[in-house]
DNA sequence: CTTACTCATGTAAACGATTCCATGGAATCG
DNA sequence: CGATTCCATGGAATCGTTTACATGAGTAAG
């Protein structure tokens, strides 16, 4: 295999290993001539250095492990792209794991990284224990290891860790502000599950936000989904059944939207006309989509990198603050009127 | 941190190292006693065994890189989940690295993880150099490591990696049987990169398959693009300008689909009455688009899971053969017949 | 009762780097 | 010129495991 070792380097260099380490490893006590000599025997041996062995003595290994739910989640993907490309600017190697909305998952995962000694954690926290209302023990010894750790787009009630979430108040307004200006009474609300604080958090946004605007929340039109595409093609249907003929729906991710659009589209469902659609994420399926959907969404470049920062304070012994990103509603063709929405009766087109 | 090392749990349960040792890793010759005494010291201890310490005398890591081109490309997150999947029920951690179409990136991910000391490597191989038709520098150095590898998705000519790849020759020739059944002449193909295998195969199977429908391949009817959505973008408007006024279109994979669809959107082309559009990756964009888009594609789980078992053969000495999936091609709304296409000249709507 | 063999155990040597410490020569200072 | 400091260097310890080898107790066979 590859059985080049800095001693193979040292002696075809003529030095002993312990100079041959300083040149490599750049320190500074060292002469221009074991320099050359020890740079030219490295790169004709081909030697490349024992990752382990490196981090084995120095303790360090400079690499993170990034946790998200599902790599398959666009959102998730754009993060932990922004995530990797942030910390590789950083000099940092990310290793991402997907926890499948799965606590067993996540704690593997967890205790693969630990065990490889990573020197930080970018987690995406999938709740408290439904039983127990507690961090899983894994995440309890995460965090009693003292290893750096931040949260990112979810947080965890009762952990103090500093997290990069977003905040949808605003947006959820301007969202139901323009619904209502459009006629619209009964809005729809997919959530997420009640474990996930994204969840919690846009469900109570959007409750604010119909009272700002003078509507009665109704939890009739609250449907609890699990963030994935198969409850979302669920509420497409609860919602068309739904007594109270809602004329407009707020999804509270893409991959809900994702199989909710797929049913109302196979039900010959008009979004756009038949029924007015928002939803959280803005990712690529929603853009192409015909017609456009209008989305709450932020920039995800941007939280990967707040989220970089934010763990390398963590990492340098400093204590960051929470932040906050502002989501912003953009209005697109999925929205129409309410008068358009009378038809809802006829819903198979013919 | 987390100081706690085999040596304290050792000296907990009154055992040596070695015996510790030997009973946390499962080596028969432990005694029942011993055994007990040294789960519930390293339970009661919350030990956690330092991976790196652990791989640099083991000489094996029980984990594998894989290397893709981008983790936002839903066709290759799809895969990177089925490699991943199946690698963890093998035992095997899976590395994710980026090469962002990048050679640099390509060549830095393939250094680390040879420093890391991975036990193999699957890879989506971003093609020789442009100039030199080499393989760059450092694949040249994985392959004659002797580190175990496979190729999936592309494969690199000359290079004798086992790989497991697509064919999608029937899948065209039903493709475009179809399209010419229904009365299409000038087929446009929006094709990859040269240095990526897949590009070849599919235009050149693209070819055959007019051939083998008595139509003729004609050199102004393909678009080179570069496998991402910016290019499928620019095709999208190509075809509309194109003198030869095709009237079906198909799409080397789904990123430049995505582009190309959300322009001719935007510009008011109806796919599936002014447009019959195919595309390769049966990925859920193309699903949820209204119409849903035909397309031509193949099980990537399926995929993902061959993968790893020619990995694992090659890790264990074997020689796997190269393996090919057959392609589906699978008729959607997106293809009608020729005829309605006349109106192509309007071809933005009021 | 001896011999041979099995088996759990412990001691110590790896694995491949980094880094502490001692050393000796050159440079600097009074 | 002698004393002090600086600096590149090499020897050896170290990180936390696994594992080759030696040991000694117990067991089965003769």
């Amino acid at each position: 295999m590859n059985a080049v070792t800095i001693k193979d380097v040292a002696s075809a260099a003529g030095v002993s290993v312990a100079t041959a380490s300083r040149v490599l490893s750049g320190h500074p006590a060292t002469s221009p001539d074991s320099r050359a000599k020890v740079e030219s025997a490295a790169k004709e041996l081909g030697f490349m250095p024992n990752a382990q062995a490196r981090s084995l003595r120095s303790t360090k290994t400079d690499s993170i492990a990034l946790l998200i739910s599902d790599v398959r989640n666009p959102y998730f993907s754009d993060l932990a792209h922004a995530v990797e490309q942030h910390a590789r600017a950083a000099g940092l190697m990310t290793f991402i794991g997907n926890a499948n909305e799965d606590a067993a998952q996540q704690d593997d995962f967890l205790a693969t990284m630990l065990s490889r000694r990573v020197d930080g954690l970018v987690i995406v926290p999938q709740g408290l224990n439904e039983e127990s209302n507690q961090p899983s023990e894994m995440m309890n010894r995460v965090l009693s290891s003292g290893i750096p750790t931040i949260f990112v787009d979810r947080a965890l009630p009762s952990v103090q860790v500093p997290a990069i979430t977003a905040n949808s108040a605003q947006a959820l307004d301007e969202a139901v502000a323009t619904l209502q200006s459009l006629g619209h009474q009964n809005i729809a609300f997919v959530g997420g599950p009640k474990h996930a604080s994204t969840a919690l958090e846009r469900y109570s946004a959007f409750e604010t936000a119909l009272a700002n605007n003078g509507l009665h929340a109704d939890e009739a039109l609250h449907f609890v989904g699990d963030f994935q595409p198969a409850s979302g093609a669920l509420a497409a249907k609860w919602l068309l059944e739904n007594p109270a003929k809602p004329s407009a729906i707020i999804v509270a991710d893409a991959p809900m939207a994702i199989g909710a659009l797929r049913v109302w589209r196979e039900l010959g469902v008009r979004v756009g006309s038949d029924l007015s659609v928002i939803t959280f994420d803005e990712v690529d399926a929603m853009l192409i989509h015909d017609p456009p959907i209008a989305t709450i969404g932020h920039d995800l470049s941007q939280m990967g990198k707040m989220a970089v920062q934010a763990l390398r304070e963590v990492m340098a012994g400093q204590k960051p603050e929470p932040e906050e990103l502002i989501s912003k509603f953009t209005l697109r063709p999925s929205v129409a009127s309410a008068k358009a929405t009378q038809v809802m009766e006829g819903k198979v087109r013919p």
